[in-house]
Formats: C-alpha cells, sequence, structure tokens
DNA sequence: ATCTTCTGCTACATCATGTAGCAGTACGGG
DNA sequence: CCCGTACTGCTACATGATGTAGCAGAAGAT
C-alpha cells in the first residue's frame, strides 16, 4: 500500500512541524530542497530529511510525486485543515465537544476579546461562501 | 523540589488524559478511587495508577493534598483552561497566530455553521464577565 | 510486635523521534 | 561501454516518553 490515505493521522513531532512548515510556506520541494532551507536554523544530513518526510507520508501529511528522478513532495492538506482536525480532538477531548466552551474558555482566558470574537463571526457570516457563492451584499454597518 | 508549578506543561499520554478525565469528572481522589473509577474500562494495578499521577504531578496537571495518610489528588486546572493552551499552540503552528484563520476554518470543515458561529459570539459576548460579578450559579469546587 | 496502608523508588519493554550510513540503480558524459 | 552522479530504499541506533508493575520502608491500627 502506497500512503496512508485515511484522514486520521497521528500528530506532528517538532522536527516533522518544521518541514511541514517548509512545505506549506515554499510550496512543493524536493528533500534538497527542504534540507536547504531548514539547513540554516538546522543542519541536517540529506538522508535525515528524507526519513523525516518518509515518515511524514506515512502519517499522511504530505505526498510525492516523481519528477524525472527525483521526489517532489507536497502537503495533502492546508495547515489551517490540520489545525480544524486538532481542535476537534481538543474538542471531545477536554470540552465535552463543546464548540461554545472552549470559545468561552478563550474570552475567559483573554486569548480574544468578546467584542472582537463577535466582529469575527459577523465577518465569517458574511464572507463567501468560498464555493459558487455569489451573492455578496456588502453591509453598511461597521467594516474594518 | 515539589511540583512543576509553571504552566508551561508538555501534552497528555492517552492514559494520563483517562487518569485526568476521571479527576475532573468526579473531583478530587486518592490513587485507589481513581483507580476503581478507571477499572471497568481498564483495569491497573494501583502501583500503575500512582506511578501516572506522579507524572501528572511532575507535568504541572495535579497536585495533592495529604488527608489523614493518603494522598489526594485534583487538576489544577479545569479542563477548558488545558483546551485553551493547546489552541494557542495549534494559533501558533499552523495559523499563524490567527484566530480568524482557525475560525474560517472550523466554518470551512463545517465543524460549526456560520450562523451557529456567530449565534455563540453573540451569546459570549453579552455573557457575565465572570469576574466579580455577582450574578447566580456557578460557584462549585476547582481554583484556578 | 504485627498487620495493614500508603508512599517512595526502581525496573523494563515498547514506541516515537532525531539522526545518519550504506547499498543499489538509472542516466548523462566520456 | 564504464563511471561518476543523483537519488531512492533499507537499516541502525541512542534517547526519551509511556504503560505497567514490584518491592522496601514508615506509620497508624490492633
Amino acid at each position: 500500500m502506497p500512503d496512508n490515505l485515511n484522514p486520521p493521522r497521528k500528530g506532528l513531532s517538532a522536527l516533522e512541524h518544521q518541514l511541514m512548515e517548509i512545505l506549506w510556506r515554499s510550496g512543493p520541494g524536493t528533500a534538497e530542497q527542504i534540507r536547504e532551507a531548514l539547513a540554516p536554523r538546522h543542519a541536517l544530513k540529506d538522508s535525515t530529511i528524507r526519513t523525516v518526510l518518509k515518515r511524514l507520508q506515512e502519517k499522511g501529511y504530505i505526498t510525492h510525486k516523481i519528477a524525472g528522478k527525483a521526489f517532489v513532495y507536497s502537503g495533502v492538506e492546508k495547515p489551517r485543515n490540520v489545525a480544524v482536525r486538532a481542535v476537534r480532538q481538543i474538542l471531545d477531548k477536554f470540552c465535552d465537544g463543546s464548540l461554545e466552551q472552549l470559545l468561552a474558555g478563550l474570552v475567559e482566558n483573554e486569548v480574544v476579546d468578546r467584542a472582537e470574537l463577535q466582529q469575527l463571526a459577523r465577518k465569517l457570516a458574511r464572507s463567501p461562501g468560498k464555493k459558487q457563492e455569489a451573492s455578496r451584499k456588502e453591509a453598511s454597518k461597521g467594516k474594518e
């Protein structure tokens, strides 16, 4: 079996996360390119990079296509989606699956202000449906 | 050194999380009580339970007071606060620290509906400031 | 003095992670 | 046709985290 196509992946280790960061920031790339990108902060042998990339693929975070003779890796999902899955876990583990509880906690712990949160919710409520939505009625009140 | 009083704790392993669940759900308790509560689903020797409790304390999730000759453990924070710290991590790691991005993702992935989100935000916006508010309800145990 | 409870250490097998070496293979030049 | 080159496919291995538990010692109960 090739990749691990199922979405229920394991978490990312520190190093794995760094590689994902690079892939997300710079887009698809070869092991070598990734190694170079990481090198300044953390020099590693190419075999090390390749091992981690392999593990990332097993975990389902990335895939690769062959370009000539080399593998070009690319993330399977956008970081924000990975974030969403992670949040779902948190929701189930610590908030009885209640998003309300989590949001309340965020406000309580001053991660976000009440007003600010409402502002964001409002904004998202009228934001483009990102699909084939064409109904964009600009609200006249409160715009930032 | 006694506990690990600093908030930047490590994550919870599967078993550790189960014990926390019990403590959060049933309130403070001794190793034995916790063992009994967990037993139906997962039978373990008391020494095992105690080892895990010890680790949980080292990680800073729980503390204990002496009651007679036994230790009575209790969670340091409410689960929702643990959730908040976890979310903060996610925010930094996958959303450039932007809560907006995360919320957008939640909507995008249908974890929550746009309208529903706005509803919650609105609700929280007018909810009690929970500080020196002398409203009603909410006054059980749990110190933070 | 014992027995009964608890707590304080120590032990250990497994798995995850960070890190890397080495063998094999295919392709562009001599 | 032979040889580096550029890559990939395995294997290795030390460390730390986790799950799981045994055993010795202290202190109160009898």
